[in-house]
This record gives C-alpha cells, structure tokens and sequence, in this order.
RNA sequence: GGGCCCGUAGCUCAGGGGACAGAGCAGCCGCCUUCUAAGCGGUAGGUCGGGGGUUCGAAUCCCUCCGGGCCCGCCA
C-alpha cells in the first residue's frame, strides 16, 4: 500500500502548513519522472503561492516513508521515485484478505422466479452479486449470501397450473426447470389464457398455504444445477411461503402503523387502502401515496418487499431455517416452517435488482425511514444494474424470448473445447479446461462494465476468448503457472539485479489492493475485472518483451539471481491473478 | 407531465477536476529454431452528443438543448 503511505505523509506536511486535506496520489505518466505524483495547483490559491513553490516547500516538509528514494518537484507536481528494491519486496510480498471488521452485510441476488430456467438475464444479477459477495468478503467483510424464492408469485402459479393443465409429464430427458419454463410459455400462448385465470387463482392460493412446496422446489433444483455450473454461492434460501406464515408482512404492517406517514383515508382515490406518504422520503413525487394493503385487504408487492427488508435488518422476526437437502450446497440452509429461529440483524444490506426496481427500492428505504432508522435507510443499498439485451433486443420471458443460461454455457464449453484442441492437442484435462475457459469467459463477459451501462448480450463478443476477456487474464495466469511448473531448484533473490522490465511489472502489482478496496467500497466488480486486464497485460508485455529481436526477459535462463527475482514476481503475479479471477468467481486453469 | 440513467475511435467499452484522452474488436504492417502466438509490437482511427457556464485547469462539476433507455397501477 506505498500509495496509501504516500497520501499519509502528504495529509501530516500539508497540516504543518495549515491546510487540513487529503490529495490523491496518482501514477506519473511514462515520460515524467518518478513513479506516482501528486498535482498541487489546487493549493495555490490557500497558500497564496505558485504551486512550484508548494512543490518545494512539501517536499522540504515531508517526513518520507523509508521506501521514497527521490522526491522531485515538476512545474505544480511533486513526484516520487520508488526505491527499487522497496518496490519489488512489496510487489513480492504474498497477498492476503483484509482483517475482518465488525458488522454483517448482507447480500441478496440471483431470487429467480422459480418457474421456468435461467435465461441471461438472469447471468448479470448472479455474476455481480456473487462477485461482490467475494469482493466484499476479501475486503473484511462479513458477508451473507441471500437467495430469495417467490413461491406464492404469480409465476411460479402460472407455471404449475400449465403443467396440471395441459397434462404433461416429464420424461427425464429435458432439464426440468426447461421443461416446466416450456409449459408457462405455452400457457401464455394460449389464445384461452384469458379464461383460465380461475384456476391459476386456485394454485396461486395453494402455494400461499405452502401445499406445492414439493412442486416448487423440484424446478428450484433444476434452476440450482445452473447456478452451480455458474460458481455462485449461497448461504441461505427464504421462502415467500415461509414469510407469510411467519406473518412478517403484519408485524411489518404493526411497525408502519406507528408512522403518521402511514394512514388509511377514508375518501378519495386511496378509501378504505392503508397508504405511506413517501414525499418525506422520496423529493419530486407527483403523487406520494403509495398502497401498502388495498381496499380489498390484499399487500402489494412492496409491502411485502419491506416486509423482508425490515427482517433482514433485525426490525422483526419470526423465520426458522434448517438445512437445505440438495446436491450442490452442502452447506445451504433454508427458511422452513420450524427449525432454529434466525434473524440475521444486518446493518448493511446490498439488493441486487434491475434498475427497473429503483422506485419501488426506494420505498423500501423510505419505509425504514419511517420506522425510525434512517441509520438502516442509509444501509440499505439497491445495487441497480440496467438490463441485458440480447442481440439488441429486449428479451421476454413469457415469450420465451431469451437464451438460456444453459445453453450458453453448452455453447461457450463447445467453443473453448474446440480451441484447445487446435492450440493444445495434448492438454490433460480438455473438458475441465473448456468449463473453466467457458465460465470465465461468460462471467466475466457480465461484470466488466459498469452496473449502470446497459449492456448487448452477443454470442461473438460474450464467448470470445480474446482481447478484453475473462480467457485473456486466464491465459495470463497459465502462463505464468507453466514457468513457475518448469523452475524447479529456486537459489536467493538478488533484488539488485532487476532491469526497469521487473520494475514495471511490479508497479503494476502494487495495485491489486487498491483495486479491490474500491471495487467494494463503490460496490462494484468492474474496477477489479478492468484491473486484472491490466495486470494481466503488462505480464504479457513482459514476456514478450524483446530488445534487438532477442527475449529481453527470460525468467527460466536468466542469471542465478535474478532468475529467482523474475520467478518471485511471476509467482506473485501467478497469485494475484488467481487470487483477482477467485473474487470474479472465475477458476485460473493452470494449463490452458 | 414528473423522475432516474446513458451518450468517449467504425463497433464494444475504461477513464468521473490535473501532466499529451486509453483499451479491446474490426483494418493495415510485423513477431513463433525463445518459458503456451487464447499472446506481443507497430500503424491508422477522436469537435469526449451540441451550446453555454464555473475553474489556473473540464471527457470529468453546473445549466440548457438534442438523441437513446427505463420508471412513475388498489399488476408482480
């Protein structure tokens, strides 16, 4: 962390000269000197003085970390050289996750409908959230996983009564959760769908009694064998059933009712409804009222959404969890109507939805306000990443207009099987080399952009194995494995006879902590996928690089002595590059 | 009508007050008797959507306009 020990000693000279602030400390472009630098203009005005002169006064000030060999004023720049051998110890120092602090946070995504299979949609949810678990987990802190099953939708209702309706029985041949996902598209192409609607009512209100239980979780099964292809992780499963009967909906309700924002008119548009004026909550609102129960009695969705939010958050309780018998998560526990009581009292929570969800996610903020813990509003993140097209089409589930999750993963593990067997014909595990390439491909395909970007899913840039993909940082990471598997006997690091080749790939390793500690801070994994891209590319410069047509940088043939220092810094770039791609949820092959 | 988000190279995207705007793909030219060429180097390609403002300094902040997406139901 020498940029952080750099901004340290900046922050306590500036404080000499009065100035009470922190500057961020940036790389010094290629042709200043100096590796990191930091601009001083914006002091000019404060002190009163050109920014040469504040150059030359920090500098004079600054109590410099031991590793600082050369500190060098440039026009309004103050630039520091690192001494080299500091710079390579902190490169080869092994990386570790950050020390656990306090407080839970906790993380729901994935929460599919469980009627019909996982299209790619459903891919940015999983890869963002189960990427940000990790991240967040590395980062310090204690993370809990949150898959949430709609059992009394709609949904889940529709699909159910397609099965009843039209009589079908599975053969075994077809994933199941495809085969039921086919009877709810048929059902919406029924052209007497309209007149069915008395029957979906009727398993619509068995499953709130929780009697298709047994029918739900079969599809949720087939749904998880995806989810598990796709590396995600879980802690807990909460059933809506198990909500309902747990009754946390009315305790939330009792909670509201405290509020004089939450009240039931007696006339207007909104008689006999209980409402909850947001507008304290929510500036701009043309109408602020917003329906918690109906006139008719019924929740709606977003009563029922802070219902749940208010439980994660230890407002109320109520749900008891058990183990969970499936064949992917040996550790997966799952709301049940009895077992032990659990509340997991998160002050922090991340909600993984579309951006589509931002109002109603803002409710559930607005309601915790109005509880009385804005300290928990404030904790209440809504991670809103925009939506997935396919092709540069909007994609529909009730049309069955998506790929399937599976079928994307079939494909991708076809494309990188067929690679491998045309660049590495002996590979020794080509079928488990192709899944790895293929998840890392896909997932990574879903998180290197920014959430908010709308992104185009297209089989040629998704399921490419080359540029700025998941399959190049891997090939990186073999690379580096295939060196270190032929160095055998290692002698001493003789960190004195590093060439600015080791230098620069060092510099670049420094950055590894920095980008993980962004990437959870703004809730993001994009910043640690763009990072590993980066490393990956300067390791790949470094391989290559050659000067007068030779390899400038032989790691196996080099010189005892360096050898080792060029093995310790394949070594930590090997790591960090596993270490970087685990947190991606993403597998480093070591042969590719 | 009200609100949120996006607009950077032909295409897909990084960069979100500071040192000449960077990658990948596509194009062109090179590099495998060398630790994996899924790679590397070079070349070409930009009014950072338009205009105004703030600032010593704006792709970055503010205003406005244009283009695109999304949300605003006693549906979920």
């Amino acid at each position: 962390m020498v940029r952080r020990a750099l901004e340290e000693a900046i922050r306590h000279a500036l404080k000499e000269m009065g100035l009470d602030l922190r500057l961020k400390v940036a790389k010094a472009p290629k042709d200043k000197p100096g590796d990191y630098g930091v601009p001083l203009f914006a002091l000019a005005k404060e002190l009163r003085k050109p920014p040469q002169a504040i150059a030359e006064e920090l500098k004079a000030r600054l109590a410099l970390p031991p590793f600082v060999e050369e500190v060098i004023p440039v026009g309004g720049y103050l630039n520091f050289r690192i001494r080299t051998k500091d710079l390579l110890k902190e490169a080869l120092r092994p990386k570790e996750p950050f020390p656990k602090r306090e407080g839970l946070v906790l993380i729901e995504h994935t929460s599919v409908n469980p009627n019909k299979e996982l299209h790619v949609g459903h891919l940015r949810n999983i890869a963002l959230g189960d990427s940000l678990a990790r991240i967040l987990d590395y980062a310090g802190r204690r993370v809990l996983v949150l898959n949430y099953i709609d059992d009394t939708g709609r949904q889940a209702a529709e699909t159910l009564f397609a099965l009843r309706h039209y009589g079908l029985t599975w053969d075994g041949k077809e994933k199941y959760d495809h085969f039921a996902g086919n009877a709810y598209v048929r059902l919406h192409q029924d052209p007497e769908y309209p007149n069915l609607q008395g029957g979906i009512e009727e398993i619509l209100h068995a499953l709130e009694r929780g009697e298709l239980r047994e029918d739900v979780n079969r599809i949720l099964l087939a749904q998880m064998a995806t989810m598990k292809a796709l590396n995600a992780h879980y802690d807990l499963l909460v059933w809506e059933s198990d909500i309902v009967r747990a009754g946390l909906l009315e305790k939330a309700l009792r909670i509201l009712e405290q509020s004089p924002h939450v009240f039931r008119p007696t006339e207007g548009k909104y008689a006999g409804a209980l409402v909850m004026d947001a507008s304290p909550f929510i500036p701009g609102l043309e109408d602020p009222y917003f329906v918690l129960v109906r006139s008719g009695g019924a929740a709606t969705y977003y009563a029922k959404d802070i219902a749940f939010q208010f439980w994660k958050m230890g407002l109320l309780e109520g749900l008891y969890f058990q183990p969970y018998e499936n064949p992917y998560y040996p550790a997966l526990r799952t709301s049940a109507p009895q077992g032990e009581p659990y509340t997991p009292r998160a002050r922090e929570t991340i909600n993984v939805i579309d951006v589509r969800q931002s109002h109603p996610q803002a409710l559930v903020r607005a309601a915790l306000a109005l509880a009385g813990h804005p300290e928990l509003a404030e904790g209440a993140f809504h991670l809103a990443y925009e939506t997935v097209l396919l092709e540069g089409k909007q994609m529909s589930g009730r049309k069955g207009l998506a790929v399937s999750v599976d079928e994307v993963l079939e494909e991708a593990e076809r494309r990188a099987l067929a690679v491998i067997e045309e660049k590495n014909p002996d590979h020794p595990a080509k079928e488990e080399a192709a899944r790895m390439v293929a998840l890392g491909a896909i997932r990574f395909a879903m998180v290197k952009t920014e959430p908010r970007k709308q992104i185009d899913f297209r089989y040629a840039e998704a399921l490419s194995f080359e540029g700025d993909t998941g399959p190049y940082v891997q090939y990186a990471h073999a690379r580096a494995h295939s060196i270190l598997r032929k160095a055998r006997e290692w002698g001493e690091i003789d960190l004195a006879q590093a060439t600015p080749y080791e230098r620069e790939l060092a510099l670049a390793l420094l950055d590894f902590e920095e980008a993980v500690l962004e990437a959870a801070e703004e809730k993001t994994p994009h910043v640690l996928a763009q990072y590993l891209l980066d490393l990956s590319a300067s390791f790949n410069a470094y391989y290559n690089a050659k000067e007068d047509g030779r390899p400038a940088t032989p790691v196996l043939t080099a010189p005892p002595g360096l050898r080792e220092l060029r093995l310790g810094l394949v070594r930590s770039l090997q790591e960090t590059l596993k270490t970087g791609l685990s947190l991606l949820g993403i597998p480093a092959p070591e042969v590719m």
